[in-house]
DNA sequence: AATTAAATTTAGACTTGTCTAAAAATAGGT
DNA sequence: ACCTATTTTTAGACAAGTCTAAATTTAATT
């Protein structure tokens, strides 16, 4: 099987190719993986070399069929731990990133499959992002961001992008909370500002907030 | 914290103290971690500078009360997660020791207090090992070799040291399984085989049989 | 098309944990 | 007490994954 590294790298290149459609470049791999480019090029020279990534010197990297198969795996481990220690352990959303990404590397094919039917085959994690099936299918992701929605349209908080303490802060105190539903009633074009209505209470919000809040819509 | 293999090793010493009260050999822990000799001299030297373990050249090593610590940590991690395959996810007794080995390394204090609370502070392992609390206090195991059980005293099936594929399928084929009462009847001196009653059922095993069956007594 | 800036790759080095082969220390038998 | 066999340690090397610094390629600007 893969290393923790290899298995890391492909799941940041699976998330990077949604923005890098004609291949992810080294430097945002570096940035991603909070390591330097010439570490970058080694890797992605292993991963090439087992068919992992498609590359061409200074062209990017883009995931081989084998590479996608392998990422989702890893993402699909990622989520339904995640599900895991939400439903079941009593953690918050906001807890169990750091702990999944460990977890996410575990390897039994067997402890997925009987951890996927203990919890009941869920199809999505806390964050509001689908699980991959056994098979490596799923539901594309219907998350954008606050700030894309629409005036007079509604969608459903599910994330946050900036995850710090102060905005999840900022967030409890206005009652904007996971599962919350928002509608945009007002879009200020010249400072990106918008009213919402959440729970009956109107509010108004600055564009660095709506740019850091993910919401589900339908 | 410490690494992987650092916590492999902590684990091994502290199982082997058990037979080398004056000292754990470089030999020992060799085969024990399935390495050379020399790679352990080297990690021992390793885990004597961060104080984990006493270390005098020639001598072998002991645990200092932070690598006990740290050891016990890692055995409770392992055994809950024992408990959790068996309890939760419907894995086979037999089958768990190689994936606990891999969750045993996963970091977070949260993680495993959560768990053991999910799973309301199991005493023991699936194996009938006892599994340590949050303080490292945990019950002396009383697990034995049937072989060692004395005529006219019973005991409960708690696991097996041989594994082998044709051993599990000869106590399947003869009834006998983890948790059964057995007693012995008789001992026969000669070739160490005895005669033993489960559930009201008598059978003559060989000291091959006994030799591998561990049980509990009270 | 030439020059410069930015991105990427290469070369060489370091760390962790392992290995082989050789040297040193210990233990047992006489 | 000495010699030998065994155990343990040292020395030097290697693979994985990372780094810094320098070299190379691509892209952008004039």
């Amino acid at each position: 099987m893969f290393s923790l590294s290899e298995e890391n790298y492909l799941k940041a290149i699976f998330h990077l190719e949604r923005s890098y459609k004609s291949g992810v470049s080294t430097n945002a791999l570096a940035e991603e993986m909070e390591t330097k480019a010439s570490s970058v090029t080694d890797m992605i020279k292993k991963l090439s070399g087992k068919k992992l990534v498609n590359y061409r010197k200074y062209q990017g990297v883009k995931l081989s069929e084998l590479g996608r198969k392998t990422a989702i795996e890893v993402i699909r481990k990622h989520r339904l731990w995640e599900y895991f220690l939400v439903e079941k352990l009593d953690f918050q959303w906001d807890e169990v990133h750091d702990i999944a990404e460990q977890l996410e590397h575990i390897k039994s094919e067997k402890l997925i499959s009987q951890l996927d039917k203990f919890l009941g085959f869920p199809k999505r994690d806390p964050h509001g992002d689908p699980i991959p099936d056994a098979q490596g299918n799923f539901a594309v992701s219907n998350k954008i961001l606050l700030a894309e929605l629409e005036k007079s349209k509604t969608g459903i908080c599910v994330g946050v992008k900036d995850s710090s303490v102060d905005f999840l802060r900022f967030l409890d105190k206005n009652n904007i909370a996971l599962g919350k539903e928002i509608k945009v009633l007002e879009k200020e074009t010249f400072d990106g500002s918008m009213l919402i209505s959440i729970e009956n209470n109107e509010l108004r919000i600055s564009q660095v907030v709506s740019n850091n809040l993910y919401i589900k819509t339908y």
